[in-house]
DNA sequence: GTCTATAGTCTGATAGAC
DNA sequence: GTCTATCAGACTATAGAC
């Protein structure tokens, strides 16, 4: 459909409520209450149920992005600095927002196969920035192991975070991060 | 309820769909399709659809627990071993059987509070399991970091395979195991 | 762009025969 | 232990007024 702010914005207060009860149990009415409508007034924005995980998922691949971009861009061309950056950025689009980036990695299922046609370019681009961070990683020898199977612990590492993180615990995201990377690389001295 | 075989089967078909549709979008009328009988025949064996959540998420656990035990009676003291066993018990639960212990996994927050209390001291077993020979490993020298954040870290790295593993791939568990500690040991030599 | 009203379908669960 | 039949409510989505 369109691409109003209104939509934006309606597509924002549905992430959170995906987050919170899962897209299977979110109703209709559920959604239009969290946006102050009436249930028949949010098909005037989204075609259907699916059309608004759509518009999430879109919205929170392309949020993590560009948060992973500009973190890469603002640190120099030190392996760890960019492995650190990056860890750092996707904790805080998972823990921080507690945004539509959970959203895209804990219902990708729940698309239909039109929709995950359209958004897997999105998604397979967020990885590579991952891949190539890692890459250069590796090739630093600062960490070691197979670079698809290291990506992918790393990712599902970070990804579970969502599963147990206390935001009211001790620990930051950019901490989490620090630890993570820790673990993977030999320790010094 | 009960603990009949017939239970226990019933259960074990119902845990094939909660991994395949997911719990939410499992309707009664397909696990009983599944298992063979009419929708209200069902409810002769549990009360009702909560209840079957929470009978395959304690056979998945106890199953996790029963494999895991066994993993580590069947090898020595060596920390690595103990560790390379623990990660393939786990891999296999999540990947080979594609089974209970999933839904365990990914469907926890479906739970209602008065099962979740009640299941709540199986899971803790099971990853007290897994923090003692992570401990072990850290006192070896194997490993380093936070003993709670490698747990958690660990685990999530396992947990997210189910996310990414193709069965027809060419690696098996017992590979990835090996694969995920080795990143975690300083290289050798 | 939002409303009311509702169609049409599916849902979890129950009652009672066999 | 399984069946048939069904209830009462919830669900997504639509139509048409404003």
């Amino acid at each position: 459909m369109n691409d109003s702010p209104r939509r934006k914005e309606l597509t924002r207060q549905a992430a959170r409520l995906f987050v919170r009860e899962g897209f299977d149990r979110t109703t209709v009415r559920m959604l239009a209450e969290e946006m102050g409508i009436k249930s028949g007034s949010l098909f005037h924005h989204f075609r259907d149920k699916q059309e608004i995980l759509a518009a999430v998922i879109e919205a929170g691949t392309r949020n993590a992005i560009a948060i992973a971009h500009d973190a890469l861009e603002t640190c120099d061309r030190d392996p760890e600095a960019r492995l650190h950056a990056m860890a750092r950025a996707h904790l805080e689009t998972l823990l921080t927002d507690r945004n539509a980036h959970v959203v895209a990695l804990y219902e990708w299922r729940r698309l239909d196969d039109e929709a995950r046609a359209h958004l897997a370019h999105l998604r397979d681009a967020y990885e590579a920035l991952w891949e190539a961070v890692i890459d250069e990683a590796l090739a630093a020898g600062l960490i070691h192991g197979d670079r698809f199977l290291v990506s992918r612990f790393v990712m599902g590492a970070l990804n579970w975070t969502v599963r147990w993180y206390d935001p009211a615990g001790a620990r930051s995201p950019d901490e989490l991060a620090g630890e993570l990377i820790g673990m993977l690389m030999a320790p010094r001295g």
